[in-house]
DNA sequence: TGATTTCTCCAGCGTTTGATGGAAACGATA
DNA sequence: TATCGTTTCCATCAAACGCTGGAGAAATCA
């Protein structure tokens, strides 16, 4: 019970955000009274927290899984491969990239205790992508470069539905058209100065 | 003062969404008692609405400046000059990225009757990227790699609090540090087929 | 000046929200 | 069967929510 809770609480927390999700909202798709609810996870902010750390376990899960299947193969190759499994996986669960773009824009009401944590997992896709030589030191400019990849994909993923009325899509074509994108934009970047010579930690920072 | 309320909506729901803003946050805003919000802008969802228009018609004019401030200017160039400007514009005005990604990922709980549209002016950024040659006519994989590359600056204009935190630094080297990995990322994509040959559907300067 | 319109606030309405206490149902064990 | 801990629901609460009527203040114009 326990799980099927927290399973549709990240469904609607994903869509409507933790303002616009109700303790009855959730209680009404799981098809139990709210009081059942707060038995078994207590007040709106703690399901919510669970529900967080509940995706980005998934999501670091997933991240391992594609870093280990695309090691080894051609830097190009690699990210080609990533994106794809990536794309495929986030819109298998957008509520995943709905509430990291939640957690990180929106403003909840009363401060949030759950901490700023740089998720570590982030170390090997950057080494994986050539960004960083040691994993576990990640300067600035690598993190911020990991940032604008995974947002990039976060994006076409939560907004699916707005964007496919703007573009006027059917599902399949957009999610083509996602991945085509995303390749077009975001691989030139990392792979340009592959080709002239090796980038590693050494490209001329600061 | 219906334009004080505006203008404090506007960051009050740049903050905290729909659902996370409650009419009284925004007359205490203001200053002003409640009934008088509702005077000037009847309900919630209309105050919400002429917001969201709002913010668009100023990126609209700021879009427009700036196309008209990089024409005629080398590509590589342009796109420089272009994320420094809209960089620099969106930090100084916030609520315009979060409100834009609040419509795109959040749902709220009644349907909005906003329609979809994509933004007609679009097309000339479009056009000035050397994307389309028809300005009047976008493709869908023109506008693809148009909402990629707004969304990449709302993202890191909209998450700047949490990404602060979690990169620890101070504003001023983050905002240094996104123009530049802004830069590295979208840069080399708009711009390998132009030193190798020219673009898709044939780039024409006027 | 007085009459008329425009604006602002006080007080409060009906509803929804997050949250709880207590009783009944359930399930395992002896 | 009786016992005991666990789980579920009914009824309800206080606070916060969106929203409004009506009285008075301020501005406009005769």
């Amino acid at each position: 019970m326990k799980g099927r809770i927290l399973e549709a609480a990240r469904r609607i927390f994903g869509e409507y955000g933790f303002h616009g999700t109700t303790t009855r909202m959730i209680a009404q798709e799981v098809g139990i009274d709210i009081s059942t609810l707060y038995y078994h996870w207590g007040e709106k902010r703690d399901l919510y927290e669970a529900v967080v750390l509940d995706i980005y376990e998934d999501l670091r899960r997933k991240l391992i899984d594609v870093e280990r299947l695309v090691h080894g193969k051609p830097l190009t190759h690699r990210m080609d491969l990533a994106i794809d499994e990536m794309t495929d996986y986030l819109f298998e669960n957008p509520e995943i990239s709905n509430l990291i773009l939640f957690r990180y824009f929106a403003k909840t009401r009363h401060a949030s205790p759950l901490d700023f944590r740089v998720p570590e997992f982030m170390g090997n896709i950057a080494h994986s992508m050539g960004l960083v030589a040691d994993k576990k030191q990640m300067p600035p400019d690598a993190r911020m470069k990991m940032l604008a990849v995974m947002n990039a994909i976060h994006n076409f993923v939560s907004g699916q539905h707005f964007f496919l009325a703007m573009l006027d899509m059917d599902r399949e074509e957009y999610l083509a058209r996602v991945k085509e994108t995303l390749k077009f934009v975001l691989i030139p970047a990392f792979t340009r100065d592959h080709a002239a010579g090796p980038v590693a930690s050494g490209q001329k920072e600061d």
